[in-house]
DNA sequence: ATTCCTGCAAAGGTTTTGCAATGGG
DNA sequence: CCCATTGCAAAACCTTTGCAGGAAT
């Protein structure tokens, strides 16, 4: 955390373990800030927020753009995908190397390929 | 518009105008709304929000979450995928057949694949 | 005449911001 | 002691909703 130019204050470090301490996790801002106070923690909903994009800025989460109306936060930053279940807003990984992109095109001049985003939208049959 | 159970009002009519007479489309609500004002057309915003909704269920519009904050609206319903500049917030065609997506897991009992979404985020080089 | 649609303004949900108070280093 | 960080409340955003008036069939 000192790696990132962040102070280990009391908050961060009570976000941190609800984050990295049991496996791959997909949270948003408010479930995080549930958590965190069903926990005991003394935590602003501003500062989950502002610890969220901390921590993103630092390569610690990543960020899923996938309903339009929520932003996630992934704690796996490896390269993999997703499920998404529109009917529960739910999120669940999908093993990087199951899915293969092929056929990418070149980006227009001046840009480069930030990263590819697969979601695989699923609805109950 | 009728075949879709939707009467053909003005607003309808000219908000369709706008989307489908020049080309294939990636439009936000507040956009096509400035359009229509500055084309001379009142319409409303609510107005607009409904339209919208209403062309994605008839079939003639797409829905894309791209930026976990916006809704965008696409033109073109078939299959393809997009660039996305985080920067301008701007949303480019990625024609079908170039990208190609294998090695899809089944999806958990009781789900269905909806959809495919394929977002290559683009950033200045 | 009936039913659907529109517009406005208000409400809703999520995220950001301003600023005084707090607390790491 | 500094200055980053926090908390609160307000504001900012985008989107939806309620309902009275208006338009289409």
């Amino acid at each position: 955390m000192r790696d990132a130019g962040l102070r280990p204050t009391r908050q961060r470090l009570a976000l941190g373990a609800l984050l990295f301490g049991a496996g791959d996790r997909h949270v948003t801002a408010e479930e995080l800030h549930l958590e965190a106070v069903n926990a005991g923690e003394r935590v602003s909903l501003a500062t989950v927020y502002n610890t969220l994009h901390q921590f993103r800025q630092a390569g610690l989460l990543r960020e899923l753009a996938v309903d339009g109306t929520r932003i996630y936060f992934d704690t796996n930053t490896s390269n993999h995908n997703h499920y998404f279940v529109e009917s529960a807003g739910e999120l669940v990984d999908i093993p990087a190397g199951s899915i293969r992109v092929d056929g990418l095109p070149e980006p227009p001049p001046g840009m480069r390929i930030a990263h590819v985003d697969v979601v695989v939208r699923l609805v109950k049959s």
